[in-house]
RNA sequence: CGGGCCGUAGUGUAACGGCAGCACGAGUCCUUUGGGAGGAUUUAGUCUGGGUUCAAAUCCCAGCGGCCCGACCA
């Protein structure tokens, strides 16, 4: 992509009132723009950012059978009636069709809506196990929106449902999406640590979250130093476990408080919602038992933001690359006289016709420190440079966006090492 | 939902109750081109409604909006 047909700017100052590393970092390279508190459109970088992490999410939930498809956001009140949970302070209701009343809810989520479905096709014990997901925009009118992209009241959520014969079979595959988790957040370059906690109103049981350490996390949670067992907080009191504690795991570290961002978390719901909505199934000896489900959200938002407070310095963000909108940025420096326009547009397309996602800078008349200023904030991997410099010998400059050291060399011999 | 801070141009900031100014951006022209270049010129603003006052960006009230702390949190 160039650069000089890119519709958004980069932005010298911080917006005046973000205090939000994420925040400030992501509005002023133009990936987002925050309509009100807590509501954010994703620019053309932003959106990419999303794409890469949806679709690495994507195939995780693939590589662990699950099918995806797509439902409304619009909820009727019945469904939320069935399960009781209506009536829930961070509930968008919509007006119904005749008395005004409210009839319908923007969804908070959907362990209603896709019971209802599959109590249609789900009969007998051979159409269970499964589970199916959707990338969806969750409507949550949070008491208090803040942090950036960490907590908004309206965000793109990953949610996954799995059905299943038992409790022993739910388990099962909970382990299997706790594997994919893990590989997903690996993949996105955040670690998380796998944390016990409660389960709010999902479920009584307790469930599990991904926690990414970090000053601004909103959790706070209890971490072993040696095996690594972790417990938030929430739970952390009726376990008997404190700052210093030896762990109740492997009996040998302590624990230590660290705040955390919750990036993911995984409910064993058991038999509540398919109880609600009588989805159940006849096993082997001809009797009805309820199905047991589970479910597993990631918000993509709140990751990407992670990251960003995870991946930066004082220039600007440092993507992984794997969550990057780009791999590479492409900067020609200097006077654009036609030698050195032909030079970088003689790479650019050697690099998109090798496959590459480039960004190209190629505004004219934007002097080299800007572009290189720019080039910083908005943090792609590597940077090359084609300048009177490098054309002088012949060679390109590479320095990647998490090092100091740059090098020149030839662009075949880039695009050879690079593939 | 309680508390605090705050709303001035696209962005960031000034202005004792007395002519709304500066920088960046954007437009035009000239010069400049490896770490946010220089000059000339143009552009654009006091969140909304009420009140006090000869006079309100400034003081008061209400609303709307933003950030932060707390409560809550899926």
């Amino acid at each position: 992509m160039r650069q000089s047909e890119l519709f958004t700017k980069t932005q010298k100052k911080d917006p005046r009132d973000e205090t939000s590393l994420n925040a400030k970092l992501l509005e002023r390279g133009g990936f987002v723009y925050k309509n009100s508190a807590g509501i954010y459109s994703f620019l053309p970088l932003g959106w990419r950012v999303i794409q890469k992490l949806t679709q690495i999410i994507r195939e995780e939930m693939n590589a662990i059978g699950g099918q995806e498809l797509f439902m409304p956001a619009l909820v009727e009140k019945r469904y939320l009636d069935a399960s009781g949970r209506w009536d829930v302070e961070i509930s968008f209701e919509v007006k119904g069709k005749k008395d005004r009343q409210p009839g319908f809810t923007l969804g908070w989520t959907h362990e209603e809506v896709l019971t209802e479905i599959v109590s249609k096709y789900v009969s007998s014990y051979e159409d269970l196990p499964f589970a199916a997901y959707q990338f969806q925009t969750k409507f949550r009118n949070e008491a208090r929106s803040k942090s950036g992209l960490l907590r908004g009241r309206e965000f793109i959520m990953k949610d996954l449902y799995s059905f299943h014969v038992s409790e022993g079979d739910l388990r099962r595959y909970y382990e299997k999406v706790a594997g994919a988790y893990h590989k997903i957040f690996q993949r996105c370059g955040v670690e998380a640590v796998y944390t016990e906690a409660a389960g709010g109103s999902f479920t009584i049981s307790n469930t599990h979250e991904f926690q990414v350490l970090s000053p601004v996390g909103e959790d706070t949670i209890f971490v072993c130093d040696d095996c690594g067992y972790a417990v938030n907080q929430d739970i952390s009191g009726s376990l008997k476990i404190k700052k210093g504690a030896v762990c109740a795991k492997c009996k040998k570290g302590k624990f230590r408080e660290e705040k955390a961002i919750e990036v993911g978390n995984i409910f064993p719901l058991g038999t509540k919602y398919s109880k609600a909505f009588n989805l159940q199934f006849v096993n082997k000896d001809g009797k009805k038992e309820p199905v047991v489900m589970g479910s597993y959200g990631i918000g993509l938002g709140r990751l990407m933001g992670t990251i960003v407070e995870v991946y930066h310095d004082e220039k600007g963000i440092v993507w992984p690359e794997a969550a990057a909108p780009f791999k590479i940025h492409l900067l020609v420096l200097g006077e654009a006289t036609p030698q050195l326009k032909k030079a970088g547009e003689t790479v650019y397309n050697g690099l998109t016709a090798a496959g590459l996602e480039v960004l190209y800078d190629d505004r004219e008349r934007v002097s080299p420190g800007q572009k290189l200023f720019d080039a910083d904030l908005i943090g792609l991997p590597l940077r090359l440079v084609v300048s009177e410099k490098t054309l002088a010998a012949d060679k390109i400059e590479l320095k990647r966006r998490a090092e100091k050291e740059s090098r020149l060399l030839k662009l075949e011999e880039f695009i050879k090492t690079i593939k």
